[in-house]
RNA sequence: GCGCCCGUAGCUCAACCGGAUAGAGCAUCCGCCUUCUAAGCGGACGGUUGCAGGUUCGAGUCCUGCCGGGCGCGCCA
């Protein structure tokens, strides 16, 4: 809770309990009225009704308590039995000093800090990531770098698609492009013996020579098209992944070269979002867990035999709509993606252990989870509430329906990338800092303002509902956007700068205009956005503060001349702007986005 | 059919445990660069929070029904 927040709490709850009302209920909030009070406390009109006494007596009384305190400029009475409450401008300035010492700028830890593992991103391989990957990247890259700030230990674990159907389009496919790739698999499945380490290593060079990420990117999309239409190669597709499954030497060579190379360009790809993962775990490392879990299931009799295949019921007594079984083993066999979820939790619990694992995944799957999520518990991996599925809405188009292209097919994540770095190198030409940035830098600085528009338009939205895709808003730079941001932080940063080159030093805080009146409570606020925008896993909140503080931040700004300023004033709003700068890069940097020097 | 989510200004989105006059941005219009970066600042315009009931001193928020939209419901992941 913030500074303020705290001291007033305490305030009211003396008031409240010299006065025999409910203490929980006394309990401050920023002001609705920012007119009338910094501050409302509410808790006269709840403890009405629960003592059942007139609530503007009660009102009364309290603030005839709460009068005396010093750190209020005016508590007064208003409407059916509001407190409202100002702070003095000592009070205010105090506060403010305080957050100028502390390193984290106000920013509190959570009590316990915990384990936690995020489970975001979700890439494939050999699949182009498309703006649908967006959203799961950065909200769950930007949950991680919350709950770390806030002191917990995190790991972010892209839980990378490598085990499924595709991997058997994908060799097949390869096999059918080079018969030197076909010649290979086969004698090594032949052999059914991995390869010495020499021969492997050659058959990796061989293989980087022959398929690259653009090869893959290639086959996939046709050998899943003539996968859908062809019987024959489907079955042949299904056949090889069983083969790659049951661990053929070949199959799991080509497989490794595939998983290798799509790692590499994925992981440069999300560097260059500001998302980047502890670990790079897939289906495939779950896959050896499956036999043991199955028998494991068996074992606690959860496993029932179910129109050929193995399942585990998961409804409860009282469940309002029938939730289907969880697959274990299908008809034919094989693991399903619920098994690899359930398996995975597994292979976690012996290897992170965490207390807490949260799935970054589209709301759509908010099913599969829940039965996901049963089973775990049942079967004992998992206790109720560990395992959170935070789910996230769909990126609309204009229509209402997920984004596709006007072309209707999905648009991929590096071209929208790219589009959005055109349009800032545009305008940075014509704000004219062309001239005087190195070409690198210019390049580097366009990326930071593209990259900060396309994350703060998605993450400055709740998680929750989803939204439509505007191209235009996606890639504007004015108003509530990204570079906006960027744009404040890198102001303040030239002020700075200008103040260091002439020797001037902050000092206290001294509270004279409104405006710093404002950016002093802002400042104050920081802890409350993060604890909040912590318990409710919610980005938005650290994006909308960010922009609070950058707003408020642009009119003390045109209103208070910070440099042109002197003596006790100068020094006193350098360290606000040094604050506001500090909280900025902060919340910059939880939100996944850095600012440059100079734009 | 069953279930989940959503409906807020012309458009895109906010709104802390139910609180006062529902806030931003974009768009439109009017001002402000002879002080530190105008990607900025100030102002104007814009609302029966889908509809109808209910609970409450008080409802965008909770409950019920209806209308409209999206999504999910065993062998894809």
């Amino acid at each position: 809770m913030s500074g303020l927040r705290r001291a007033i709490d305490q305030r009211l709850a003396r008031a409240f309990g010299s006065l025999g009302l409910p203490v929980d209920l006394a309990r401050a909030t920023p002001s609705d009225r920012p007119d009338l009070a910094d501050f409302q406390c509410n808790g006269a009109l709840a403890a009405a009704k629960r003592v059942g006494r007139n609530p503007r007596e009660i009102a009364a009384a309290v603030v005839e308590v709460l009068g005396a305190a010093p750190e209020f400029a005016s508590v007064e009475i208003a409407g059916p039995g509001f407190i409202n409450l100002r702070l003095s401008d000592a009070a205010l300035s105090a506060r403010a000093d305080e957050i100028a010492a502390d390193p984290r700028l106000g920013a509190g830890r959570v009590a316990t800090p915990r384990r936690i593992l995020i489970d975001y991103g979700g890439p494939n391989v050999a699949k182009p990531m498309h703006v649908g990957h967006l959203r799961s990247s950065i909200i769950g890259e930007s949950l991680k770098r919350i709950h770390r700030f806030r002191g917990d230990t995190t790991v972010g674990d892209a839980h990378f698609g490598d085990w499924g159907y595709q991997m058997g389009l994908l060799i097949g496919a390869a096999m059918d492009a080079d018969p030197w790739i076909q010649a290979l698999v086969e004698d090594l499945n032949t052999a059914g013996v991995e390869p010495s380490p020499e021969a492997e290593a050659a058959a990796f060079e061989g293989l980087s020579q022959r398929i690259s990420l653009a090869d893959l990117d290639r086959m996939y999309p046709e050998a899943a098209a003539l996968g859908k239409s062809d019987e024959a190669y489907r079955n042949r597709a299904r056949r090889l992944t069983a083969a790659l499954q049951s661990r053929r030497p070949g199959c799991l060579l080509l497989w490794r070269h595939f998983a290798r190379v799509t790692q590499v360009a994925l992981a440069r790809d999300f560097h260059a979002l500001g998302v980047d993962f502890d670990l790079w775990k897939g289906e495939s490392d779950a896959d050896p867990l499956i036999p043991e879990m199955v028998a494991d299931l068996e074992a606690r009799g959860l496993l029932e035999d179910d129109q050929g295949a193995r399942i585990v019921r998961v409804g409860y007594q009282g469940d309002k709509r029938d939730l289907p079984p969880l697959l274990v083993v299908s008809s034919e066999g094989s693991a399903m993606y619920g098994t690899t979820d359930l398996a995975t939790i597994l292979d976690r619990r012996r290897t992170f252990d965490p207390e807490q694992v949260l799935y970054v995944v589209d709301q759509r799957q908010a099913d599969h989870f829940e039965v996901v999520f049963r089973a775990a518990v049942l079967a004992g991996y998992a206790a109720e509430g560990q395992l959170e599925h935070i789910g996230f809405g769909t990126m609309n188009g204009t229509d209402g329906k997920p984004f596709k292209t006007r072309e209707g097919g999905v648009l991929k994540l590096n071209d929208l990338i790219e589009m959005t770095r055109d349009r800032a190198r545009e305008r940075l030409r014509e704000a004219g800092l062309g001239a005087e940035l190195a070409p690198e830098a210019f390049e580097a600085t366009a990326h930071q303002v593209a990259v900060a528009a396309l994350k703060f338009a998605d993450l400055s939205n709740f998680r929750g509902t989803s939204y439509v895709f505007d191209l235009d808003r996606f890639t504007s730079f004015e108003g509530k956007t990204g570079p906006y941001l960027l744009y404040q932080a890198v102001r303040i940063k030239s002020v700075l700068r200008r103040a260091a080159e002439q020797g001037l030093e902050a000092g206290p805080i001294r509270i004279e205009d409104p405006a710093e009146r404002e950016l002093a409570l802002l400042l104050d606020a920081f802890d409350d956005a993060l604890a909040e925008a912590y318990d409710r896993r919610a980005p938005n909140l650290v994006a909308d503060h960010a922009y609070r503080l950058a707003q408020a931040f642009s009119r003390f700004y045109a209103a208070c001349p910070i440099l042109p300023a002197e003596g006790e004033v100068r020094a006193s709003r350098l360290s606000l702007a040094g604050m506001v700068l500090g909280q900025l890069e902060l919340c910059l940097d939880l939100l996944g986005l850095s600012a440059p020097e100079r734009m």
